[in-house]
DNA sequence: AGTGCGACCCGAACGC
DNA sequence: TGCGTTCGGGTCGCAC
């Protein structure tokens, strides 16, 4: 699913193939996941052109100059690019057709993903952009800030590192990867986080994150006709997904638990 | 305000 | 060509 580095990637990648074409028609084949009206959608998109994207947490901003486009992922959001003769796939839901004859197909199994169409002086007002915490690799994002969040909070530290408005871009994985990195148990409260739990996690984070670009970046090259990013980051995992297995550093089986109804993997004896 | 939980979706996994 | 049920996951919105 993607997160901070899958949303980066494809951002990356996007940029180096849709930009300064000329936008000559649009198909919503599932109006539910625009957000904004759905005729200015088709009318104000049709004659202008992409000449940034941007990224904030999730979110992926399009800039049309005096328009924004936002696309969030959610869970299977991915884009493709393909000649507009191709047959339109089951899960292809928005087809934007450029003048070079190429499509931006954005492809979403689960119709989870949202996009929503604003003018451009408008889009850091739009609620889920504006209530977006600090990134990682903001600089804003210190050891006191987080501790400021978290001291009053009765929620598991799982919880709130995939709440969005504290830190911005953790999904369940990199969750859970930068507490055993940083080697917090998932279920402490937040009001029990100490300033150098603080340190870790943004410590943990950064690097995490950073490794995953890097294997995103290294995926999508092998891909020639489409832009899915399924990410190789997979291999690089200590306890995401490996419920049963041994502990890369100690050896004890990792768990399995729900968090606030999430999964949640860890090692019980490296997080206590 | 803080917290909990169902809804949104549908393919995969599971139970029989 | 087996069929019905359960589960998961990011975010929103509503209930308490």
């Amino acid at each position: 699913m993607p997160e901070i580095a899958e949303v980066e990637t494809v951002r990356n990648t996007l940029k180096q193939r849709i930009l300064h074409k000329k936008i000559v028609n649009v198909e919503i084949l599932y109006p539910k996941m625009i957000e904004s009206d759905i005729k200015d959608f088709k009318n104000i998109l049709i004659g202008r052109e992409f000449i940034d994207i941007g990224r904030i947490g999730k979110w992926l901003i399009f800039d049309l100059n005096d328009y924004c486009l936002l696309s969030h992922l959610r869970m299977e959001g991915k884009y493709f690019l393909k000649n507009k003769d191709e047959k339109i796939e089951k899960h292809e839901h928005i087809i934007i057709t450029f003048n070079d004859g190429s499509d931006l197909r954005y492809h979403d199994t689960r119709k989870f993903g949202r996009m929503n169409l604003v003018k451009k002086e408008d889009y850091l007002n739009v609620e889920a952009i504006k209530k977006q915490g600090y990134e990682p690799f903001s600089e804003k994002l210190t050891p006191e800030y987080l501790l400021n969040k978290f001291k009053n909070k009765q929620l598991p530290i799982k919880t709130l590192l995939l709440d969005q408005t504290i830190i911005s871009g953790l999904g369940n994985i990199y969750a859970d990867e930068v507490l055993f990195a940083s080697r917090i148990n998932p279920l402490k409260k937040g009001s029990d986080i100490t300033k150098e739990d603080c340190a870790n996690i943004i410590e943990s984070s950064k690097k995490i994150i950073k490794k995953a670009i890097e294997m995103g970046g290294t995926t999508i090259k092998s891909y020639t006709s489409s832009l899915g990013v399924t990410g190789r980051f997979q291999a690089y995992l200590q306890v995401h997904k490996r419920e049963n297995e041994p502990c890369l550093v100690c050896g004890s089986l990792i768990k399995r638990i729900k968090v606030n109804g999430r999964s949640t993997y860890f090692c019980p004896k490296c997080q206590k």
